[in-house]
DNA sequence: GGCGACAATATTGTTGACAATCATGTGCGG
DNA sequence: CCGCACATGATTGTCAACAATATTGTCGCC
């Protein structure tokens, strides 16, 4: 019996896609009967949502989705951007040109993705991400880098949707993962590196120029 | 009362010192007398821990100190040298050179570290590094990062102790550490971050090379 | 009408008891 | 003597009731 677990996936997912924004009070009790569970099982995904800075508590007060804090998300993205930019290298090292086949298709010129880009559709766009994403952090083949990621993606989630929302962020996010692929499909770590590193900084910058808009 | 929080600081600093070595069980009940405080107490601040990765949990069995796997703390390295090597920059840029004056005394020839680093005096050793750790995670002045250092550090804190007792490690890394801290009072960010990294670089190839003395 | 004290309510924090599960030791059979 | 089934004990996991605390609403006073 995962109880715990389970709850606590549910609630993540729930705060990464925006079905709770932040500062949503969350009650032990009101969730459990919303899930079919017990207050106890809440409570302790709960606590693992605090320690992954999902969650805020306040003691005797109750628990609020985290809130975003511009100067947090700026420190946010420098590591983020040295992290990125560690898992393009090693799966640019690790990897051979056919395992790039189908991502290579997908960001291909005529896939689709430059309509996306244009008609704004930012779904088709995110799961474009996603998809690179996936395939860099299992070729890097690195548990704790893995892991790390995730936990610091997961805290700058909910800034992804709207950094793409900026004008032309998506051409120009668009562009830039085009070169990174082709730096990945070559094997070039160094390129890889620096070019993702470059896509992080291009997406700090935006944080910074709509920060109003943003957070 | 914060009761979790004690305990779980309490458990945290048994674990650094090498009070509890890995693979040490850690029983609810037993800690709690032990502890003179509840089994409730003992076993949040044991979930803290394990979001931390310093104890695993293996279901209804029990709980023990995290144990340490080569591969794993090769990863860890990878990614301690990039935030190693970011707060030296980030605290070269926020820096005037006076804010290093202690430390460029505690470091300077003749200030007693060279002896130390000749006789293999470790805790001496240790205590003028976490200085330097604590001052430039001060000035570099970013919570986050300074947060994801302390929980990457902890993860391979048991193995600063045995690298600095290879054989020459001491002195190899006093001399890096005085080209680095060179580097941060002439306000050079890039020579800081870039010398940091190669202090970590060398740490990780001790990791390699004495692998069966370390792990 | 605004403000402060205070009561009422809602929510979390804690406790002890009980259930579930795994590790260990014991005896039987081969 | 070895291995396996099984009982036993130790340990963790779960629950419901209770206590402590913060928030909210209300009343009286200025």
């Amino acid at each position: 019996m995962v109880k715990r677990q389970s709850v606590e996936s549910e609630l993540r997912e729930r705060i990464l896609r925006g079905d709770l924004t932040p500062g949503d009070r969350l009650p032990e009790v009101q969730l459990a009967e919303e899930l079919g569970t017990t207050r106890f099982a809440v409570r302790s995904a709960l606590q693992a949502l605090e320690a992954r800075k999902l969650v805020e508590r306040t003691p005797n007060a109750g628990v609020v989705v985290a809130r975003l804090d511009h100067d947090r998300l700026q420190e946010i993205y420098d590591v983020l951007e040295l992290l990125e930019g560690l898992a393009a290298r090693l799966a640019a090292q690790k990897s051979t040109p056919a395992d790039w086949a189908e991502l290579q298709e997908l960001f291909a010129e005529g896939g689709g993705l430059d309509e996306a880009a244009e008609g704004g559709d930012i779904d088709v766009f995110l799961a474009a991400i996603d998809r690179y994403r996936d395939t860099v952090i299992e070729l890097a083949d690195q548990s704790f880098l893995a892991e790390m990621l995730v936990g610091v993606r997961d805290q700058s989630h909910l800034l992804r949707r709207r950094i793409l929302m900026t004008p032309g962020r998506m051409q120009e996010s668009l562009a830039e993962h085009r070169m990174v692929i082709d730096a990945l499909v070559r094997g070039d770590a160094e390129g890889a590196e620096q070019l993702k590193r470059h896509n992080m900084q291009t997406a700090r910058k935006r944080l910074s120029r709509y920060r109003d808009f943003l957070v």
